[in-house]
DNA sequence: CAGGTGACATGAG
DNA sequence: ACTCATGCCACCT
């Protein structure tokens, strides 16, 4: 990953924890995605959940960081941009990710 | 230092 | 399948 990207989220104020996140969000693939559960379990803090979510709040960078690949673990798209997760929905179509009644279509454990 | 908040998860009813 | 109640974690005031 970039290691500059990571100083560069250090100076915003992030704490390692959110940088964590925020590069675990910046490495999923196109047409994936992720749910929070699974980010806070990839940096060691499987519990850590809402702090992931915190974490993709305060994100500095939404051009660099895809935050809109990041959904519940029922599949829905939870919050975007402090608002429903209408638009998550689209750029995740627009995608290649299947969705279904507005709901992200991804195998659930 | 203590209390409140939130882009969540899960189990129970 | 749906709604409510609790638990968890990091951050902010």
């Amino acid at each position: 990953m970039d290691v500059s990207l990571r100083r560069k989220l250090i100076e915003s104020g992030m704490t390692d924890f959110q940088v964590s996140v925020l590069e675990a969000t910046s490495r999923i693939p196109k047409g994936h995605v992720k749910t929070y559960k699974e980010i806070a379990i990839e940096i060691g803090h499987p519990n850590a959940c809402r702090a992931v979510g915190t974490a993709l709040r305060k994100n500095p960078f939404p051009i660099t960081i895809p935050c809109h690949r990041v959904i519940k673990s029922n599949g829905e798209p939870g919050k975007y941009s402090g608002k429903s997760g209408t638009r998550k929905i689209g750029l995740l179509q627009r995608e290649g990710v299947e969705i279904s009644r507005g709901i992200v279509n991804f195998k659930k454990k």
